[in-house]
DNA sequence: GAAGCGACTTGGAACGATCCAAATTCGGAA
DNA sequence: TTCCGAATTTGGATCGTTCCAAGTCGCTTC
């Protein structure tokens, strides 16, 4: 039966300690009411080998049409539960794919791994789940333990500050991995959006708008998908000539609630600025709130522009103008990738770029100034 | 190396047809660099058995000091990833818990399976995801699937309509079950909230708030939990001797859009309520837009009163008062329960309730003619 | 110096499946 | 009837680990 272990075998850094032995004698067994079933019980119960009873759960052809259907007949009666471990150990094959994340809390990885799991459900494969907590250390003992049940691929959203030598270490030479998200240094398989050039639709929309004084609101200066979105809003601001100063970007932490704690500080700046690009959409939602409790609105005497277009951002006051990126559709596509891969380990790694979408709301307004200028659309 | 099958072995009522069968002779093999590292390289890398680097993996205090720090520096020199499939396949034992949800997307989900693979994660253990779409044939294949990769153990939020039968049929008589959320026919663990009791706190603050009106908004007439949670309002109101209007209970799909969009004819009933507990808060935050939509405005002139307390509730315009059910500490709850009962099997199986909190915000205010009453708190 | 005793190490069997080469059965052709 | 190839079935070896009974070693004790 099912023994707990405690301990988890330590084959990168961890080492282990004596106390942690639990004597295998000792540790409590179940009472077991009835051993599990296997492929020999189903041959022996309908005459027929082991053989030919692994060819029927396979689909294989080779066997009659008659046996099949003995065979399946008494798999049925008797419950038998295929043992996939089994299988893959001897097949030397894997049907799970592990994906880590930093944290599932964050509906957009949320969308993702539900895209990520409905891809591979689809073809019975299995999702084995990690989540970092964006901290390295945690990554990489995630990393470790996932790698131990012999995944056929890794989908990995890399915590901030990663180091892809260590990513490299633990996952070893063998498991296909596919980079999602961020930047990780080395040369791997990635999955990426095109967050510069959706920071620039996005500023480009809020110039077509008649905007001169926008901002860069929220995320963290060090994530890479934050710089590139900045640079995206930069360049966009250099090919129209307009300012691009330092005192309108404003760094938070990437969620609603700093967001809405830091918008004083937007406010505060002279001259201030009509508009903001933000980060995502959970900043782009917290500005929004902090502009209501310093009596502005968002959509009416500011524009503001998110990024990720967040199942709330449709249902905001005023419905956020986004930029999609389409997470479950992502988290569909990386699965896709991570197979394609496993089914000819010989294609050449690439940078996959996945294009984005402007999504004109209500919460970007022409400046209130510009009564000259004409709505773009 | 690893190699894709598309066929999902059909140990349940699926049945095979021929043109799934992939011969393996003919689908294609990596190319080996070097084969993946065993135990037995290990061992000859070191000169010593087998049997001792297995020790050593395991934490064994039997293998002698000097004996451990050769083998662990062999491991790591040579980068040997442990097979955790095999160990578990001699061992009989499974290091995995299999986690089936209706859907990621929904953040209460999301923060619970977060809990859960938090929990197990730091005793080793990994999360199998699953996920249904509240469709019960697609629970069925999705248990089949797991079940095969022998989880320690399943933590199942059952879809609706679920038939206890079929999924003891799926799981097997070895693997136990700890059932999540909802109602299930049939004996199991269960972790469910408490439903009754916080809709009957969230009714009776609105009443001690002096609304003789209160309406209850949202959720699926046929799912459990928002019987429950009707049922504690219809109690609340009982106590307090008010009146409970069948036309004051509206039904929605539990979702923002779909709240927003009945708001219509919660306020076309006559006398119109003054007050709505909702059943949950994905309904509540949609109830304040569609008040928003026609002219008025939740926490001022109509009191919301939500359920589950999704990080969005506190910071929704105004925020939201709602029941508690810390999701992410039930995910913890979950994991520690399937482990207790992995390590002993023999427990009796329990309901265990877990207890809910209200916690008061501003979107509940006093009924615009109470003028007379005091806020109770 | 033989026996006894810890402390440590070890080789063969086993877990439940797949692979493979060989065996068996089945029809039809010679 | 006999033979042949195609169709179908099969038993042993094997995947990488753990279990277990038995082994080796060094040291004390009589």
């Amino acid at each position: 039966m099912v023994v707990l272990r405690r301990t988890v075998p330590a084959t990168g850094s961890q080492v282990h300690t004596r106390k942690n032995w639990i004597d295998p004698n000792t540790s409590m067994t179940a009472d077991k009411p009835r051993a599990r079933l296997t492929l020999n019980d189903v041959a022996r119960g309908c005459g027929v080998s082991r053989a030919t009873v692994s060819l029927v759960l396979r689909g294989s052809p080779l066997v009659h049409a008659e046996t099949r259907a003995r065979v399946e007949a008494e798999i049925r009666r008797v419950g038998y539960i295929y043992n996939r471990a089994a299988a893959n150990l001897r097949a030397q094959s894997s049907s799970s794919v592990a994906l880590v994340v930093n944290d599932l809390s964050n509906p957009y990885f949320a969308e993702f791994a539900a895209g990520v799991d409905e891809a591979l459900a689809a073809i019975g494969f299995v999702t084995l789940l990690g989540s970092t907590g964006e901290s390295v250390q945690r990554q990489q003992a995630v990393l470790a333990s996932l790698v131990e049940h012999a995944p056929a691929g890794i989908i990995l959203s890399p915590a901030e500050g990663s180091d892809g030598a260590s990513v490299a270490r633990a996952v070893g030479p063998h498991v296909p991995v596919l980079v999602f998200n961020r930047e990780l240094d080395g040369a791997w398989d990635y999955l990426v959006m095109d967050n510069r050039t959706g920071a620039r639709l996005a500023t480009e929309h809020l110039i077509g708008l008649g905007h001169r004084r926008i901002a860069f609101y929220g995320g963290h200066r060090d994530s890479s998908s934050c710089r590139e979105r900045r640079d995206g809003y930069l360049q966009a601001l250099a090919v129209a000539g307009l300012e691009a100063a330092p005192r309108w970007r404003i760094e938070t932490a990437p969620t609603r609630l700093e967001a809405a704690r830091q918008v004083g500080a937007l406010l505060a700046t002279e001259p201030v600025p009509t508009a903001a690009v933000c980060y995502n959409d959970a900043v782009a939602l917290g500005l929004q709130l902090g502009l209501v409790a310093r009596g502005r609105q968002a959509g009416v005497d500011f524009a503001v522009v998110g990024f990720d277009d967040i199942p709330e951002a449709a249902m905001s006051v005023p419905p956020l103008t986004t930029v999609a990126t389409a997470p479950r559709a992502r988290g569909r596509q990386a699965a896709e990738r991570i197979l394609a891969r496993m089914r000819d380990p010989s294609i050449a790694i690439a940078r996959q770029t996945i294009p984005v979408q402007l999504i004109a709301r209500e919460s970007s307004c022409p400046p209130p100034d510009a009564s000259g200028n004409r709505r773009h659309e």
